[in-house]
RNA sequence: GGCGACGUAGCCAAGUGGUAAGGCAGGGGUCUGCAAAACCCCGAUUCCCCGGUUCGAAUCCGGGCGUCGCCUCCA
């Protein structure tokens, strides 16, 4: 594979919530890249629509990286906040349990939907000291106020309050909610530091004994692994407000640079009968289930089907076909993974499309990460490279045997490729194997002795048998064998 | 109500000015003892509707209809 060069790297373009434009990519530091990602508040098992972030990033990193950057991702824990506070009690757990429970559970579930983890994954009780800084800092620049114990971000002093979620910042003062809090000079100020309540996770502080509001805990592990200037800043659009925007404020005004993130990136959210998923609407397609089912693989694949700026609507019919789908890329690859290296050119425009591919693929990714294109492209190849493994062509031109090997072996560089690119194929054995038990062994054996005698009715029997036993026979020329029927596994 | 996004074949889904990717499902073939797999052919004269700009628009502008998200729990 050819090095990227300048020119390539800078073919990145990038869309940017808050100027609401996709433009090309530029690093604040040449050939370097900070990502943050707001990862999970880990109070409940995560649902289908936590994984699309993950795996976006995952994409989105090894992206940057294969066009040459040198990438730094983070991506957080928050484990201690309300909700956390409030599921420990009902169910009677200390906090940082319930989180460790949690948190282990995504990071079992990352490694099967093959997410490499983040190079940092920093957990907020961790960065209280950090927090403490940052809040200090707002307090001496009069960006924030203490009210009965709390400690406030007062968002009048922030001039441009508004900009990212492209929003009236005064009409944002009649948009608030009620039950006003009367500790609060301005209903849309949020707090930063919460006075210490018995019973809930506590730290000493030069503001009193409390803990962290949300959305400080962010700015402040963003400032420690990033510096003041984050290239990268996503999560879902959900977080756009208020999440984003307060942290967006507090950064600038705490560290002094604007803007302190170049290029904000939110996915699209998974929906399922058209509403969001969501922990609190409990409406979530439980994520454990559905990789014990359908393999990550195909799950992992679902969630890159569609652009990550699109909604995604999540349904079992659509990511069962989308396991049929993936079922051709799978056989390509193993029937291709003993091939020889590519040797030399191949005919036709079956052959284009085949040595092709690499750069297609990696275009379609330039074009802020475009993962639908990116399968296309994909697929398009599988057909083409079955064409000519099956001795076929569109014009009708002559295909060889050695030609025929030499497409066995470009659809396998390509197949690693899409494989470092989007993430396609299972890196364990046990992922990976569908073993035949004996017994269906057995009737396959006792079938090709039946064909070989020409007696089809006993051969037809002994499939019917071995469907039974949830086995699809295929008969090749070299020999029959069974696959799992309809097994959707990747 | 305010702000934002979206509306492309039966379903999912790319495409942001140059004449509609890809997948699933469906129909017809080739191959096969028959299947399966694979391959080939078939499907939107058209991109929610109505106007406008342009030599040319799914793509830009205006209006309408519909769906979704956010408006301090949220990936």
């Amino acid at each position: 594979m050819p090095l990227p060069d300048e020119a390539e790297a800078s073919a990145i373009s990038i869309y940017d919530t808050r100027s609401g434009t996709e433009r090309p990519f530029t690093p604040a530091h040449p050939g370097q890249v900070g990502i943050y990602v707001c990862g999970v508040t880990p109070y409940a098992p995560p649902h289908v629509g936590h994984a699309r972030p993950l795996v976006i990033w995952d994409v989105i990193r090894t992206h940057l990286e294969r066009r040459g950057y040198l990438v730094t991702l983070v991506q957080n824990f928050t484990d201690v906040d309300d909700k956390l506070i409030e599921r420990a009690s009902r169910d009677g757990v200390a906090v940082e349990d319930l989180a460790a429970r949690h948190s282990g559970q995504y990071l079992h579930l990352m490694e099967r939907l093959l997410v490499r983890p983040p190079d940092i994954m920093p957990r907020a009780t961790e960065h209280v000291a950090d927090i403490i800084d940052l809040v200090g800092r707002l307090l001496e620049g009069e960006n924030a106020y203490t009210s009965q114990g709390d400690v406030y971000f007062q968002v009048a002093s922030a001039p441009d309050y508004g900009l990212l979620p492209r929003r009236d910042a005064e009409a944002m003062k009649a948009g608030a909610r009620l039950d006003p809090n009367p500790a609060k000079r301005d209903p849309r100020d949020f707090a930063l530091w919460k006075r210490q309540i018995p019973g809930e996770p506590s730290w000493r502080s030069p503001f009193g004994g409390g803990r962290p509001g949300w959305h400080v805990e962010c700015s402040a592990m963003a400032h420690r692994y990033l510096g003041t200037e984050i290239d990268l800043h996503g999560g879902g659009v959900d977080l756009v407000f208020p999440h984003h925007e307060n942290e967006r404020v507090q950064s600038e005004a705490g560290y002094g640079v604007r803007p302190h993130v170049r290029f904000w990136v939110h996915n699209g959210l998974v929906t399922t009968d058209g509403t969001k998923m969501s922990k609190s609407l409990e409406n979530g397609a439980d994520l454990a289930s559905l990789v014990d089912r359908f393999g990550g693989p195909v799950v992992r694949g679902f969630l890159l089907s569609a652009h990550y700026r699109s909604p995604l609507e999540f349904s079992m019919e659509a990511l069962s076909d989308f396991a049929r789908a993936y079922e051709r890329i799978k056989r390509l690859h193993l029937a291709t993974i003993n091939a020889a290296p590519p040797a030399r050119d191949l005919p036709a425009e079956e052959g284009e499309r085949v040595m092709n591919f690499p750069v297609r693929l990696l275009r379609a990714l330039d074009r802020d990460f475009n993962t639908a294109r990116a399968f296309a492209e994909l697929f398009e190849m599988v057909r083409a490279a079955n064409a000519l493994i099956s001795g076929l062509s569109s014009s009708g031109g002559p295909v060889t045997d050695r030609d025929r090997e030499n497409a066995r072996g470009f659809a396998r560089r390509n197949l690693a490729m899409a494989d470092a690119a989007l993430g396609l194929f299972a890196r364990t054995q046990t992922e990976e194997q569908n073993p035949v038990p004996d017994e269906v062994e057995g009737l396959l054996e006792a079938r090709r002795l039946a064909r070989s005698r020409r007696d089809f009715t006993e051969a037809d029997r002994i499939r019917d048998q071995i469907a039974a036993l949830g086995y699809q026979v295929e008969d090749t020329p070299d020999g029959s064998t069974a696959r799992p029927l309809g097994d959707p596994r990747g």
